[in-house]
DNA sequence: AAAATACTGTATGGCGTCGTACAGTATGCA
DNA sequence: TGCATACTGTACGACGCCATACAGTATTTT
């Protein structure tokens, strides 16, 4: 059993599965950037909310959301840790009472200039051996996939006629089998 | 083509412009994936997992969770779900008494059959305007940047320059603790 | 043979995110 | 003016995954 060279063994046919190694590599940038952001105690969500307001002022909490596509909710929790280290502010909005402005402070800014400097290495390290020009046929393809995706997630599950009146409850039983299983032959260990 | 069609605004931050657009992207990927596996009671996961074993047969967990690129544990997990459905069986393994393995039920045969097809119709709908070549070109600078990213996650936190001696411990205490916070101007709402 | 080491699957706790429901606030409409 | 509707941030529960620790089993070393 040698093998394992660089991602898997030989049984994945890339030829194909573009999707899988798209996902794969999402992980990988995940990662990459999590670990050259730990030494700032940060992980990717974190910097780019902080870079966010760093670069563009305060912002209510919805409009971060909306720019690092995560829910409400998550927002909340992310400002409260960024907060709680006294790296950004949430002042109340004098326009409009229900929402905060979330804002750097001096600590914060700080921060956000050495963010911006592990973003920049980072990038130009992922750039090794990838052209100008590669790049940007793999951006513009990607977004002409995104295109193709967003209307694949809109439209009904297939088959369905453009209206989307009959998808009203496509999968009423997602459980179909009795899952009685009378024999439990699952060894105790 | 001023792209932002589907995405977000006009903002477009240069934060992580390609990164951020794979990472995105990816997003969507399982999205549509898990709205399409819906209809049969699937996550990405599952279907993945059992579309793995219908092809392969019998494998360990361990494997499993190589190929599918989460770890045991969670592996353990999918696979309880999934057998917990008779979708799939843990048979014992004659030559190593400490791994199951791990194989299709009919039921599992069947709907691997029906994963198939929704798997095939969705790529099929993701190809739209996307040529052979620039897929396959997409592949390769993936496949690059997977090997970038790699290099980028497994070496130090990078930079090395001349003597970072100045920089040696840069952040020993994450926390920086003036969190004493008397004023707690938090608006209770 | 016995001991040391490596590997497999599981239990547990934690993290990040989602989805829903909610109170407070703003906005549009009668 | 009053009322209905829409929006903002938060609380709560859930899910998926990770990291660690662990017992059982295999494999290698002595």
């Amino acid at each position: 059993m040698t093998s394992h060279l660089t991602t898997h063994e030989l049984d994945s046919p890339p030829w194909l599965r573009v999707e899988s190694t798209l996902m794969a590599t999402a992980r990988l940038v995940r990662t990459a950037f999590d670990a050259r952001l730990a030494p700032l105690g940060l992980n990717l969500t974190q910097a780019s909310l902080l870079g966010y307001i760093a670069e563009f002022g305060p912002t209510t909490q919805t409009r971060l959301a909306d720019h690092l596509d995560i829910g409400r909710a998550a927002i909340g929790s992310v400002v409260d840790q960024l907060e709680a280290r006294s790296l950004i502010e949430r002042q109340p909005s004098p326009a409009d009472r229900r929402v905060w402005l979330v804002g750097t402070t001096a600590a914060g800014r700080d921060l956000a200039a050495e963010i911006s400097e592990v973003d920049a290495v980072l990038r130009a390290e992922l750039r090794r051996g990838i052209g100008r020009e590669e790049r940007q046929a793999l951006a513009w393809v990607m977004t002409r996939l995104q295109q193709n995706l967003q209307t694949a997630i809109t439209n009904p599950p297939a088959s369905a006629p453009p209206d989307a009146s009959s998808s009203a409850s496509p999968n009423p039983s997602p459980n179909p089998s009795p899952t009685n299983d009378p024999t439990n032959n699952r060894r105790e260990k």
